[in-house]
DNA sequence: GTCTATAATTAGATAGAC
DNA sequence: GTCTATCTAATTATAGAC
């Protein structure tokens, strides 16, 4: 049948160069302000390239949105089978630290939930569909287990606290800097935020 | 001197219906996302008439950003003032209490921080410094009185847990519905986030 | 002051050479 | 596969009639 040849794989590194800056840009300008030009020109590709991988400007969003949220689940997932203490409240809070650890390397994340949720357009509606659901749902199981079970009516609640607490401050990185002088990228700044957004959930 | 006409009154009532529609505009959009002419048509004005009134589209963004911090700065202060109780943790609750509701009357503030301040561009230093500086000396003095004074490297990484915390629920108020169920334009959820998140800070 | 008409850019998508 | 050239539509800002 079909043979990979030498320009596959060079097509396919094309491929992700686009879906990268695609992630970039996307994140920095949102869906209407990034022109695929300028994503393009990012990828050291033609503007044309991006018609012929991905027909359209939609389709290359969902693929650098299945990026984006790819990424995370694995590195959650990796985090969570490596764990080691056995009091719950403390693996909570590992879990938290994780989040927030994640939330500081890929702002882009929060960043797109916020561009595409603040509307209910189609795109919205698919990213929750697709990538966001399954996120949430595992928080509610493990947030069930660990702490013996509170109001489930306060989870989305909790959700959206955890979310905002943990990701706003990378999220407006260059804000934070000129108004309080912290650059919140760095290492210890991270370390920082982690353990004041889990102290202050899981007390 | 100057006289003020009926035609200049009709001329200031269309100045403000524009700057209310670029409120919205901007804050559903983003400046690049936000077109001068769906401004004008959501004002029942005319695109001309946003050259003649502000000349540029970023003097626009100005007016709007001057009206939706100048509502929260009046906002908070008014009920600052009104504050009855004595214990300083039940104040400090019932001003977070009132951020919450605020953000959730106006998610525009949190979205416009966000779409700005993920950048380091013009638009952003100029808000840090005319607006949102202000309120963060105010926290800052406020986060000192009200708690005996903590580590005051801290103050950073509370401010936008606050933020974050408070805002985003409503800052992304048609996702929350999608994946959740909760519509968190409600009272009753308003309420229920006003207490989760004071109670987190101030336990 | 408010409007229409339009100039100058820039956008996403297409066609076709190589 | 990748590129250049181009089409159509939408953008901000301007010019000028009323």
């Amino acid at each position: 049948m079909s043979v990979v040849t030498r320009r596959d794989e060079q097509a396919a590194r094309t491929r992700e160069r686009i879906v990268e800056a695609a992630v970039d840009a996307f994140a920095e300008r949102g869906f209407r302000g990034a022109s695929t030009r300028d994503i393009a020109s990012r990828a050291g590709a033609n503007q044309g390239l991006i018609t012929y991988h991905f027909r359209t400007k939609d389709e290359l969003w969902r693929a650098a949105a299945d990026r984006i949220f790819g990424m995370l689940r694995t590195s959650l997932i990796a985090r969570l089978a490596s764990s080691e203490t056995e009091d719950p409240r403390e693996r909570a809070r590992e879990q938290i630290r994780e989040y927030v650890r994640y939330a500081a390397a890929h702002p882009e994340l929060f960043r797109m939930m916020i561009e595409e949720g603040k509307d209910g357009g189609e795109r919205m509606q698919w990213l929750v569909d697709t990538h966001v659901r399954p996120m949430y749902d595992e928080f509610v199981r493990s947030a069930d287990l660990g702490d013996g079970g509170f109001d489930s009516s306060l989870l989305p609640h909790f959700h959206y606290v955890l979310a905002g607490a943990s990701s706003l401050i990378f999220a407006v990185a260059p804000e934070c800097r000129r108004l309080t002088g912290l650059d919140p990228e760095t290492e210890a700044a991270v370390e920082t935020h982690a353990e004041v957004v889990a102290r202050l959930l899981v007390p």
